[in-house]
DNA sequence: TCTGGGGTCCTAGGACCC
DNA sequence: TCTGGGGTCCTAGGACCC
């Protein structure tokens, strides 16, 4: 596995000398609630991390520089090293688009390939990565997270057990926070003390699937294949979410939102050539504590093909007139689409289906053309005020799990902090 | 003043069919 | 008089990943 370091902060301090050497952090638009998508090593030793708060990253870390993340340049950047990746083997998996799984080819000196796909992405990048190497996905993952920045680890089969004996079970991918605390509430501690733990003991408490996941994650063993990269991701769902600046009870303004990101995912949909049956409303309700946050899904599954924005709100709005709030404001709200299929026409319904699809289409190309604030319903209105102008991209906390999907659009990077009186950005 | 947004997969129960 | 078992679809919710 060869996992890149602080992927997109490198990125923006290779393309920008000014940000070389300092704390930088990128993120999604500094003005929202956002989190750090990615701190550069500078900013580490203040205890920042990728996931956090913006505001907890900046009270730990005050001079940082802020940049707003930039995917098409990451997506740009991850093009060219899957370049470098294949010339060392055709069998490549993309595993996010800062991590990638390789099958060397049998009589291959691992460590000698790892030395040279370092020195690759270093000579023509300028970028630093760990390389993990071993028998398994699981073991190559772990071992590339074992030595960061700019690691190379082989876990060895004879070492496995050794390696994993005194790691904290967590270090394991595919064991959460969640599943950790109730392992350590059984008393296991470490991956050495889970796989001495009888795998029945495991499947009784965490279900047939993930108790014998457990039980083999605790040995190092996994069997998952390598998946190409060249095949086709079986799409499942898409959607949209949005975190309001400020929790909310105004219904209408809930509404309003929830009328966008039905049609920012109605575009979408269509964009890819899909439709789909199953729309699903997601709300995260605030408190005000954090622990007190709660959130709800409820889906609604309709015999009708669904493609269009104001089809999809109007079933998100069946399940929100359902949904039980508590008394609670909103916090969060996102809408999406299941049970996808290729194609966009219902047969029987061919007239309606093109009037439909000639209006949508209109609207697309509108939209396309001028943003998507150009063209609102009127219920969105009051939320095009709110607008610093212009389209807002895709977030960049994202990792574009598809590098194949469809071209992210962009958000220049050009920020002013008004607190701390600096230039940020890039 | 206060933790994003994009996904995937799994479980469990109920409805319904054969 | 008693009432199986397999399969599929739907819904709610949880956990995990980057």
């Amino acid at each position: 596995m060869i996992d890149m370091n602080a992927f997109f902060a490198a990125i923006e301090q290779r393309c920008n000398p000014l940000l070389q050497g300092r704390p930088v952090l990128v993120c999604g638009d500094p003005k929202s609630r956002t989190v750090v998508a990615a701190a550069s090593y500078e900013s580490r030793p203040y205890g920042v991390k990728s996931g956090m708060a913006l505001h907890e990253a900046l009270r730990l870390c005050p001079r940082a520089v802020l940049v707003e993340g930039n995917p098409a340049k990451y997506v740009d950047t991850a093009k060219r090293l899957h370049k470098i990746f294949l010339e060392f083997s055709p069998e490549m998996e993309v595993y996010s688009i800062d991590e990638a799984f390789l099958r060397l080819p049998s009589g291959a000196d691992p460590l000698e390939v790892a030395r040279a796909i370092k020195r690759r992405i270093w000579e023509e990048e300028g970028l630093t990565c760990s390389i993990g190497i071993a028998e398994n996905k699981l073991l190559a993952k772990l071992a590339a997270s074992l030595q960061k920045p700019d690691g190379l680890v082989w876990i060895r089969p004879e070492e496995v057990e050794e390696v994993l004996k005194d790691l904290p079970v967590e270090k394991m991918p595919g064991i959460g926070d969640r599943v950790g605390a109730r392992l350590k509430a059984m008393g296991v501690e470490t991956l050495g003390d889970l796989a001495k733990h009888p795998k029945n003991k495991l499947v009784e408490a965490f279900g047939e699937c993930l108790g014998a996941f457990l039980s083999q994650a605790g040995k190092g063993r996994d069997e998952t294949p390598i998946t190409p990269f060249y095949d086709e991701p079986n799409i499942k769902s898409m959607g949209h979410s949005f975190t309001l600046p400020r929790d909310t009870y105004n219904l209408a303004l809930i509404k309003a939102h929830l009328h966008r990101l039905s049609e920012m995912v109605g575009r979408r949909i269509r964009e890819e050539r899909f439709s789909g049956r199953t729309v699903r409303l997601t709300l995260v309700l605030g408190g005000r504590q954090y622990q007190e946050l709660s959130s709800i899904t409820r889906h609604l599954t309709v015999n009708e093909t669904l493609f269009d924005g104001a089809d999809i709100y109007r079933v998100a709005l069946r399940i929100l007139g359902r949904a039980e709030m508590n008394g609670k404001p909103v916090r969060m709200l996102g809408v999406s689409l299941a049970s996808l299929s290729k194609g966009l026409y219902q047969p029987g319904l061919w007239e309606d289906f093109e009037r439909k699809w000639r209006l949508v289409a209109a609207r697309d190309a509108i939209v396309n053309k001028f943003g998507e604030w150009s063209l609102v319903t009127a219920d969105v209105l009051p939320l095009v005020r709110n607008q610093s102008g212009g389209e807002r991209g895709v977030p960049v906390g994202a990792a574009v799990r598809n590098m194949k999907g469809a071209a992210p659009r962009t958000l220049l990077g050009r920020r002013i902090n008004p607190e701390a009186g600096v230039a940020r950005g890039s």
